[in-house]
DNA sequence: GATGAATGAGACTTCATTCAT
DNA sequence: AATGAATGAAGTCTCATTCAT
């Protein structure tokens, strides 16, 4: 009755979906656990949230508040380059933490297929293959770590999966060229610091 | 009725949940829906697939199929690096659009959200601030020219949180402290062309 | 839509088995005109069992604890034995009578056989030609009135049948050599008065 | 494509249906199962029977009729009473033991429930209780032996219960009434050898 | 506002049966 | 006659959402 009340009720359900979700994907995290959980009853969450759809959009951003927030903070805080990346990475590595369970549910497919990093692997090692032979290729290639490289490489080609999956179907075209021009120049050419920018 | 004798069902199959499950998602996408589309009848399905979920996880690991198929022919042409290279690059995007539906498929909570690009804006815009006030930054940020550094930003962010979210739960904490030891390292210290590789 | 408040759903539900069951058996009765008997919609069935296998159960229990609670009245009213055996078959049957449909239900497939009655006709007539030509007979052949021992017969040998039916797999060999001491000692050996009790 | 070739088929499916039916009652058999134990396409079984309902009338009908020609057989033989009787329940017995799948699977519901035995044993329990009491009891009270009393009991339980859920609807009250009249005049008077016949 | 039993649309899946080969 | 892949009707069960209290 009191605000208060009402704000704990909401605040409860989103961190009980924040675990749901993150447990067991959208589809299959039921409306009725995530009551259980927040200590309501199911038909509360229609008092907060138009429907599941909404209580995981407003959980979501709920999560990218909480992370955008801290790194805001975190940008304006004075000090020097080195002081703020170090924090900024801390900080920004803990959120990422606490974020784990939605982005978990955000990929709840990919999730079940034990596949994927298998397949992802075989796809790198392929990559590597070919490109260690090229001394001279920049990006993630530029990385002389062997260990180090091999991992960026792996954030790359999934970073590059997901972009491809978040476009949406008419700009997809468009989003592979473009997709495709940065990795040839990103990667082929290495940065040249001799050369007059 | 017609008892058709064609003998590609189960390719009719794969290629209808290609499309299906790109277009809805694992949860939302119907096996009736892909049966009419692969113009089988309901029950045929299961004379194919164990259930729905065997459906996805075959659809997406012959997608994979294809995709590595064509890279590791390409892998193994020879012809000089940039020839290779770009060849690579030429079939392993297109690869990639004709994957598009199940990789989109994968992410599909992610894809209701205009929220995820939107967020993803946001948060890139507050790392590039930061880093580009640090010419010695490396990795991606030894990129030159503004927008591909920019892309190359995004496409590691959405690797890295992806990686995030496909880590086995046991496994996140050591996961992130990897991570997060690759990005300090790959970031923070440009290649230095003056060292001895 | 109509969201009834009456209490007695459960009830209603077991009733509504005891009838739907018993008219068409386990497998052919269908959860939603069991529901519809009700007055509940298909879903609400499962806010009471677990699943159809649990409403038949629970249903049988129901049928049996009638039953049984009222013998055990019955058996527990003092008064002299005649008057207490005539109340126990009137009570008795009577709760057979109520509790037909769902005893219809346990034996569903012998149902559907006209053959059974046929054939049992036969059997009991082949055995009681053997064994009315040996006056010290037992068991229910000691029964003199001729329609009743035929009477008597049938169900003796419908008791034998589903006495084995019953049986579990590993007991049956036990089962069956307790069965034949006891037939051989029982209808071979007439009850002699002349001995002492 | 001989003759002997399909009646080898169809005996083959009888068989199987035997255990399968016996396994699993009708209602969860499978006609394809089925059609593998014997060791012919699913197909096939409509070649030798009209639907599921009729392999299974075929193949109880067959217990039966090797039940029966035993018994008849047997009766049919010469010799003492004794011999003849012992004859029978060896045979009578043994084919109780083979034909057990069959018998088993028509009272498939009722196997389901250990509730039946453990109900049966109560019921038993409380009749045997008030009817000790009455030395005069006749029919299966008249048994000396108290386990071989036991024994009976249970069976001709078992045999009225069984005889009910046989009886069609419409012949419900009259089988029961008439079952009524002959439990009363069974078990109540004794076999009194000094009345006159 | 809170509750939670009730709702009912709709999904997946099974399996008896058919029929082109 | 035999095959067995294909069929598709129909059943069980789930779960987001509602609404009387």
């Amino acid at each position: 009755m009191a605000r208060s009340r009402d704000g704990d009720k909401r605040a409860r359900l989103i961190a009980a979906s924040f675990e749901q979700f993150g447990e067991r994907g959208f589809a299959a995290a039921r409306v009725c656990d995530i009551a259980r959980r927040a200590n309501v009853a199911p038909g509360t969450v229609y008092t907060y949230f138009a429907d599941k759809q909404d209580l995981f959009r407003c959980t979501v951003q709920y999560g990218w508040d909480e992370f955008q927030t801290e790194l805001d903070r975190l940008l304006r805080t004075p000090g020097d380059f080195h002081f703020r990346f170090d924090a900024l990475l801390d900080y920004g590595f803990d959120l990422l933490h606490s974020v784990y369970p939605i982005v978990r549910g955000m990929a709840e497919e990919a999730n079940r297929l034990d596949l994927f990093n298998e397949n992802l692997e075989r796809l790198c090692a392929g990559l590597e293959r070919l490109l260690e032979s090229h001394p001279e290729a920049g990006g993630v290639f530029a990385v002389r770590d062997p260990d180090l490289r091999t991992y960026f490489l792996k954030i790359t080609v999934l970073g590059i999966l997901f972009k491809v999956a978040l476009a949406a179907p008419e700009e997809l075209d468009h989003e592979i060229s473009e997709m495709k021009a940065a990795v040839k120049q990103g990667f082929l050419h290495p940065p040249s610091p001799e050369e007059p920018i």
